[in-house]
DNA sequence: TTATGTGCAAAACATTTGCAGGAGT
DNA sequence: ACTCCTGCAAATGTTTTGCACATAA
């Protein structure tokens, strides 16, 4: 696991740790870079990809392996579950308790040493339902 | 969503079910490939991926989101659960019973139109957790 | 007979990596 | 100074797609 000690703070780090933490979304790695571009137009999607693994790594940020085919990133990391929308792919989190008993549960119907778990709920976010509404006439 | 009525019953659509069917595992579609060439050396990868798209379409199968690289396709259409192996990446069904009132739990935390939702575990199976031991000697 | 499916190869994405030069400590 | 990091571009890995031919119904 990387160490926090030997990461250098650098202008690139900074700026795509802060504006992970603006936004309440969860972007791709290539959102970000889009949002970073806007700041240090000269940053390298490589670049970007390398620090998000980093940071994940060191728990500063999540790295989301929900469903769809991009990684989302995460700037809140105390546990909570998501939401994934099957029409637009948006992501939301769930402000729900952590379901503490389950990876007893699950421990005991398998043979891993379970670590940890999510939970990722599926359906229609608000806007996609409603224009699921109007198409579904047909 | 694609019919199963006008869905013609090929012989790649039949071997490929039937390949899935044998395992347990939860192979990739790259996986599916190499087991369904050794009987249909002439098939293509995207014949492959085109017909597993298809199947789970209909729900004949099940395609897994996980975390990890590539999507995953298993036999088993009953809802169930699934552990990762953080280590090798295996994937195994976990036979507990599914959470049933979680779904309205989140419904009430978010704005979506909830339709389901997946639970991964993640940890080491028993091959990973027992080579971790040897190796963190160090 | 004809719409649907297949093999093949190219394209499209998402992500990783090698390397020479740049910057934090 | 001496690592570690960056930008750039090329490579890799996964999945999708266009097209001419094949085949199930």
């Amino acid at each position: 696991m990387q160490e926090l000690t030997s990461m250098r703070l650098t202008t690139q780090r900074q700026i795509i740790l802060e504006e992970l933490l603006k936004v309440t979304s969860h972007p791709t790695a290539n959102e970000v870079y889009d949002m970073v571009r806007k700041r240090l137009p000269r940053i390298g999607l490589g670049t970007v990809y390398r620090n998000l693994e980093l940071m994940a790594e060191t728990g500063m940020i999540l790295k989301l392996e929900v469903g769809g085919t991009q990684k989302r990133f995460d700037a809140t990391v105390t546990p909570h579950y998501h939401v994934r929308c099957m029409e637009c792919g948006k992501v939301d989190d769930i402000k729900m308790p952590v379901q503490e008993g389950i990876n007893e549960i699950a421990a005991q119907a398998c043979h891993y040493q379970i670590l940890g778990h999510h939970i990722e709920f599926t359906g229609l976010c608000s806007n996609c339902a409603r224009s699921q509404q109007k198409t579904s006439i047909n």
